[in-house]
DNA sequence: CGGCTGCTTGAACTTGTTCAACAGCGGTGG
DNA sequence: CCACCGCTGTTGAACAAGTTCAAGCAGCCG
């Protein structure tokens, strides 16, 4: 397996096949899977391992006092989840697995020894970390200035970039399993709104949506629809100019 | 001088004088100013330095193409600014005086050196950019799930208790320089709005704000009201228990 | 077949927006 | 000193975007 966290780590800094080589040991330390649905990790605990998402579909979510629930972010392969947690001890969020999810747990300790002897890879993460939050900017961004329409369309650029850089989607197409009731929690309107706005995106032929496969026929009229600018997602590190390149695998 | 970097960092790790020392020499190399209302680092730029906030109130904030623009973050003395782009490179969005402001500028060389060699440094500077990364996860709930008067009153909530840890709020009373576009524009909502519910909340006495002074009566109540849960801000790391008390100065 | 989940539709309703006007205040320039 | 300007806050009334409630339908799985 060309391993999926070096593959992403790639995109910031320029790995040594020893460094790709530690990653790839760190991650197969021990596979775990969960349920579609289910919990990964829940509010308030203190998970022992920093979690990588391999196969599958994620969510972090907060939930209010009352029941209302906000998904904050998708996990996708290739995404870590308790880095938070590594260093901040205990989760402000829960994880829960939104497909059946595979993912690789990592103790700590192997972390911690790792960043220390290889600073290249303790400043990826930390890169990775700072991604994650321009993320969660530009969300703040959609949940506040974005129409309902903008948003949806937003939504599936974003998710379709980030598929991409795990060659996980295939031309103009992706999987996506999220069902409305998910889209509206993701993106702070009601499952029904998020139909009738879907059903206005298709019908302006923007997406093609069924049996879970998303299709973008003209990428570039749903970005402009979704104002979406993908620098925020940070890809093509000028410092390493192959990170996207078929070469490694 | 206090050091307020050390004073912030204080909070997830242990420094040694040594180390505390360090970080205030660093502070010290340059200290600007900027007029209120001005922009500090423009989106697309790459800046030099790693600026840290030592006085007044600033903001980030994004602008989508036609003009509509969210606040995403307020930054406060204390706060660092372009931690990001020490590793990412180029701005995704801008930074701008609200107030007045006074910043030290942190060249990254130094910021380089000192995180090579002093791990403890390096990570609480991490721990510091996850929690960043976590208060823009509670600002996507908010402006996912919570209606007007309830995003409101976490805002102030949560800008009481970080000026609290910065030694910058008096018993119930803090300053808030922000206007009602402000608020708007960092809540998703129109100042028309903003106003309507800010005289609801004055009008039931959860808080006081007249001359750029807030006034919090009853703490619990407004907390309540928010929904307001400041485990997601990270303070108190049990790692150091010292971290708020009055000892250090 | 029955029951579940997810999608769709309609109609009434609510929250927040838009537009417009005005008041108060501080600063500036004549 | 006053007139004037721009900014912030305030108010009202019409309006629009998104919600709520409710019902029905399709597909799937046991």
């Amino acid at each position: 397996m060309h391993n999926l966290l070096a593959l992403k780590l790639q995109r910031f800094v320029t790995l040594s096949d020893d460094e790709v080589e530690a990653l790839a040991q760190i991650c197969r330390q021990s596979i775990r899977t969960a349920r579609a649905r289910r919990d990964i990790v829940r509010e308030g605990e203190t998970p022992q391992h920093v979690k990588l998402i391999v196969d599958g579909w994620a969510i972090r979510y907060k939930m209010l006092p009352d029941g209302r629930r906000q998904i904050v972010s998708f996990l996708l392969p290739g995404d870590l989840c308790d880095l938070n947690v590594f260093l901040l001890d205990t989760m402000d969020h829960s994880i829960g697995a939104l497909t059946p999810v595979t993912y690789a747990e990592m103790p700590h300790d192997l972390i911690d020894m790792m960043c220390e002897h290889r600073p290249a890879l303790s400043r990826a993460l930390w890169m990775e970390s700072l991604v994650v939050a321009a993320i969660q900017r530009e969300w703040t961004v959609s949940l506040g200035q974005r129409t309902a329409r903008e948003r949806i369309a937003h939504l599936f650029c974003e998710i379709f970039e980030r598929l991409e850089t795990v060659e996980l989607a295939e031309g103009d197409r992706c999987e996506m399993p999220l069902t409305q009731i998910d889209l509206g929690e993701a993106t702070g309107m009601t499952a029904v709104h998020v139909n009738r706005t879907l059903q206005e995106l298709r019908r302006e032929g923007l997406i093609v949506l069924n049996n879970r496969i998303l299709t973008i026929p003209d990428r570039q009229a749903l970005m402009t629809v979704g104002m979406f600018n993908p620098t925020y997602l940070h890809y093509r590190n000028p410092k390493c100019e192959t990170a996207r390149t078929p070469a490694m695998e």
